[in-house]
Parts: structure tokens; sequence; C-alpha cells
DNA sequence: ACTACTGCTACTTTTTATGTAGCACAAGGA
DNA sequence: TCCTTGTGCTACATAAAAAGTAGCAGTAGT
């Protein structure tokens, strides 16, 4: 049985329950999935680009990711490449605030 | 060479740079990471019971990533079981609004 | 001493991810 | 035309991470 991508609404690795958010949590919990949102977020950027910035991620589970993404609407593909749709961009908006956090648990560890 | 914790300041994988934010998302895109803090949010839970709502996750799995969680100041654990530290309130707190955007997310995927 | 619960560790199997090669297609010269 | 360059992948072998299952050591109670 290979894995499939967690949509809302149906049960999850991870969960039963098909809540949205544990879809959500299951998508975003696969590696590099947050990277390839997180390197998307300033504007669209083609595969090969992509690779090299997420630090010459394997072509295989770019791919891989870029399919769940794209199956879920949270990035699109365009003549430009690769980018968050709207709901993506929405989503990461959510995330922004990390950074501000990330630093100040970087200097709390010293 | 076993994986280590990713740390802010070190080097992790996913990243050269070491920067804060490339360490969390690579410690947050470990399997369980993000349900456990997720699970965590409203109070302690014992060993056991927090695998039973992480829906029976593998004992190894769990510990590892508690281990990881406790090293980094986000998870710490008291009489009543493991539970947030503050900083790991403060980082659910941050993904709270996920919870919405996931509902929306799951009424258009219809 | 026996039971029950708790927090794990050990071990095997399965699933995921990595690393590397290279193919098919398109555009642009020479 | 044939060669190059770039782009978006697929294939396949290997390594790492996670799952699944068993069971042990410690503590508390009876």
């Amino acid at each position: 049985m290979p894995t499939t991508t967690p949509k809302p609404g149906a049960p999850v690795r991870g969960s039963k329950s098909g809540r949205p958010i544990m879809a959500l949590l299951d998508l975003l919990g696969r590696r590099w999935a947050l990277r390839v949102i997180f390197e998307l977020k300033d504007g669209p950027m083609r595969f090969r680009a992509l690779q090299e910035t997420c630090d010459q991620v394997s072509p295989t589970m770019l791919n891989m990711r870029l399919k769940e993404l794209r199956e879920v609407d949270i990035v699109q593909k365009t003549n430009d490449g690769y980018c968050l749709t709207e709901m993506g961009q929405d989503l990461w908006n959510l995330f922004e605030p990390l950074r501000g956090w990330a630093d100040r648990w970087a200097k709390r560890q010293g």
C-alpha cells in the first residue's frame, strides 16, 4: 500500500478521524514539505533552483513533495515555475511569526 | 552517523546555515513532532496516554521525539507527565490559527 | 510475594529518503 | 542538420528513519 497524500476529510496516517488539522500535520510533517513552502514564499522557482535552495534535496523527493502539495492546492505550477497558491500563501503567512519565535529560541539555548 | 537533534546555531540536516528557522523546520518536519506538541497543548500527559492519542505511535518513536523536544526546551517532564515548556506553549500558540486554515482548506477540497 | 502500571529498550521488518545516473523534450545557435 | 544548454523529471540501488512487537526494570499497592 503506497503512501497517499493526506487530504482533509479522509483518514490519514496518524489519524483515523480525517480531521483537517490532522491531515495538515501529517502533510507538513513530511521531510522537506515545510522547507519547500518556505522557499516558495517569495515567488516562483523552477524545479532545479528549488532543488538547490533546498540543499540539493534529491529530485525524487522534491518531485514527490511537489506532487503532494499540488494535489492539495498549496502549490501550483506556472510558466515561471512552482509557486504557492493563494491558500499556500495564507498558510505561510500563519507561519511567518515562527521566525521571531525561532530567534528567541536560539538566544535561550545559548 | 546517527541523526542529531537540530538546534539553533548549529548546522542541521537540510541546512548548512544553522539559522534558527531552519533548525526549527527540520525539527518540526520529523514524524510525530508536530502531533506531539499538538497533543500536549492542553496539559500534561503520561507516556502511554500520549502514545494512545497519537494513534499508537511506537514507543521507540515517541521516546525519540520526546528526547529531542526536551533537549531543545520545547517539552519538559513533570510529576504529572510530559508537558510543553513556556517556549513550547508559545510555539503552539503560533500554530493555533492553523486549525482555522485547515477547516477552510477542507471546504475548498470538497 | 504478587499484581498492575509506568516508562521505557531491543530487535526485526517495512517504509521513506538519499544519491547518482540519465532520459525526453524544447529552445537556440553554428 | 546536428550540437549544445537547460529543464523537468524517472529509475534504481543504498541508507536512514519509522513501525510493530516483545518484554524488562522500577515503583506502588495489597
